[in-house]
DNA sequence: CCGAGTTCCGTTAACGTTTACGCTTCCGGG
DNA sequence: CCCGGAAGCGTAAACGTTAACGGAACTCGG
């Protein structure tokens, strides 16, 4: 069962070559023959080489630089995103990543340029949040044809050649979104309104399709509306929202899939509707909090920020380290927050927010750990 | 910013001695006078030394064997568990972690015998499922006092010495099933049973005393009746909770909180109380499926157990590799589980379940992923 | 007082890769 | 004919740790 790995040395020996003419066959570096070079590849194929990791780190301690292109978002979200790249980054053994922020101050503003900034710092890969997929497609092409990997969070880009995705699954969010909903209202009649960031994108649509599909299916007495596009522009969202609420008389819940769910909540507030609809939220951040705890909000889809920010430095540093074999496309499944199990969630974000540099002294013996527990 | 990391040379150079006795030292390795091992861990510490793990693998090329001690289980929990472990296991970098299955067939059954075995075997460190905590502790103790660091997975071994558990949190499962309880029930009155393994588990208790007291706090309509234990008996569970059912004529829900949810719905099913009760489990397993899509089984609180296998083993492994500086009791969220969602998760529970080896052919170098995505 | 056995410590060869350097061979231009 | 340069390859020194070996100094029974 336990063979030992085949080495650089085990692939020259059998060619009767060096090693460093391996190295240089497998790494295409100059200095090889295209001939000798053929060899080495077919060779290190049928011995089923894998280079080790160990040895490689050891001997080039060239540190991994990662850039992380992410907005500085209106609510805590992308805060827990990054922390989460921070502290996958600082556990992942053999410490040899180092993250680059270049965080965008307002959504979209920028984001091409900090994209490019990356690719001519010459990082070696890169976490980005696409907010406008289509506009960010051709940097992202050009990202990974100058050799970078690039991982989406949240939003895919599609078409683009990235690397991988990790997000929320859109299906899971909607169906649960619709689903509870639908028993919450407990057989009343009336429509839903639901509110995104852009039909365009992706996961929005996709969202906002799995809540009608499963309202329809199983709550046929209600009835969705036409989705509210918000741009994640506070304004617009309560603009559009206000219109609505006062416009349809037989609402009887709404669902907001996007960021901004305070303006949409103010809204309905000033229209005097707050107790009297249902209303799901995205997110979890302290504006949100009394309205779950008054009931305000029935429930909120957290979409697990830190979750998505481990992931996606993971699936990048799991590339970059030794070519990467897992899925590329990670959907995590949602929680679900309401007012029993909220404070749950708060204890976790503060602590996972303020996780900062908690290394131990040096604890080279392990002979006492037992007495922590004790 | 970027100090190079002191090595062992930089502490024996500073204290005038050599790399063997440094070594030696921060192992207590017989061969090192009190005197100068207290001068080494000194400096050590002052130093802020901290070994770099990619040429301790490289040199010493031990292979880590841990035993993951396991119940055949009723459900596919336990399979969910063990299948997480293996995947956390192959995906480690420097891929020196062997994992050997001690499963149990029944319950409780040569638990310890198991877990003696383990020890003997003289493993490098063991998860493990302790069903009766009380009676496994001494065993526990012996294997932290033989220098095997012991995580506890699903449920904990208070007083033990253990290093560590990974659980789901009690608080956020019980208060959620509440919330979603009285939510449900929209008003009505009446009576919930809940039934639990054994009063005796912290985690049972816990989930127990958070459900009763949300319920309360949110639903003071609805009454949470004393617990039924059924020791994950299917006979036990059936017995007492067909009793319960046939007495009790307010009986409004039932939250069932152990693996055990068919017998508690075939006896619903028998007293005819399938349809009018609302019901809410726990886990997610092929058996309960058709309850789910019938509704019968409004929602099922599923536990993740692949996610507790994979930071189970995380957090042996980290231990044992760097001396461990993480969080040694992780709580996660659980996950809801509705008609919705549900096809989500059986997908999800497929692909984790049948994830068996898929390493590609070595690809050494990486110009041409993004092919895979365009 | 001499060998045998300790105790304590220094030295050194691994582990598999990377990288800088150095040695051939061959070719074209002066 | 000789020299410069390049292409192709071999060599060896790192990287930080582990583990085995060897050698002092010191102890102790005979």
């Amino acid at each position: 069962m336990g063979k030992p790995p085949t080495t650089l040395r085990d692939i020259a020996q059998s060619l009767g070559t060096s090693i460093g003419t391996v190295h240089r066959a497998l790494h295409d570096n100059p200095g090889v023959s295209a001939a000798t070079k053929a060899r080495v590849l077919q060779v290190a194929r049928n011995l089923g080489y894998r280079p080790n990791l160990a040895a490689r780190y050891l001997s080039s301690k060239k540190t991994l630089r990662i850039s992380v292109n992410t907005p500085q978002g209106t609510t805590s979200f992308w805060d827990e995103v990054r922390s989460g790249i921070r502290d996958e980054a600082e556990s992942i053994l053999l410490e040899n990543v180092e993250v680059e922020f270049r965080t965008c101050p307002t959504l979209g503003e920028g984001e091409e340029e900090a994209l490019e900034a990356a690719i001519r710092d010459q990082v070696d890969g890169i976490i980005i949040f696409p907010s406008s997929p289509q506009k960010l497609r051709a940097a992202i092409r050009r990202a990974t044809r100058a050799n970078i990997p690039v991982v989406c969070v949240a939003t895919d880009a599609p078409q683009s050649g990235r690397l991988g995705v990790v997000g929320i699954d859109t299906l899971a969010s909607g169906s649960i979104a619709a689903d509870l909903m639908g028993r919450f209202l407990n057989g009343k009649e009336g429509s839903i309104a639901v509110t995104v960031f852009d039909m365009d994108i992706t996961e929005h649509s996709e969202k906002y399709s799995a809540f009608q599909a499963t309202l329809e299916t199983f709550y046929p007495n209600l009835q969705t509306l036409k989705p509210v596009e918000d741009h994640d522009i506070e304004k617009e969202a309560y603009r559009k929202c206000r219109r609505l609420f006062e416009e349809r008389s037989d609402l009887a819940g709404v669902y907001v899939t996007t960021e901004a769910s305070i303006p949409v909540l103010k809204a309905a507030q000033d229209a005097k509707l707050l107790d009297g609809l249902t209303i799901i939220t995205t997110d979890l951040f302290p504006d949100l909090v009394p309205y779950i705890r008054s009931s305000a909000v029935i429930a909120t889809i957290y979409q697990r920020p830190h979750a998505q920010g481990e992931l996606a430095l993971r699936m990048l540093h799991e590339f970059l380290a030794e070519g990467g074999r897992r899925s590329h496309q990670v959907a995590l499944a949602p929680h679900l927050v309401m007012r029993g199990n909220l404070d749950f969630f708060l204890r976790r974000q503060t602590q996972e927010l303020s996780a900062k540099e908690k290394r131990r002294a040096p604890r080279e013996n392990s002979a006492e750990y037992a007495e922590d527990f004790a």
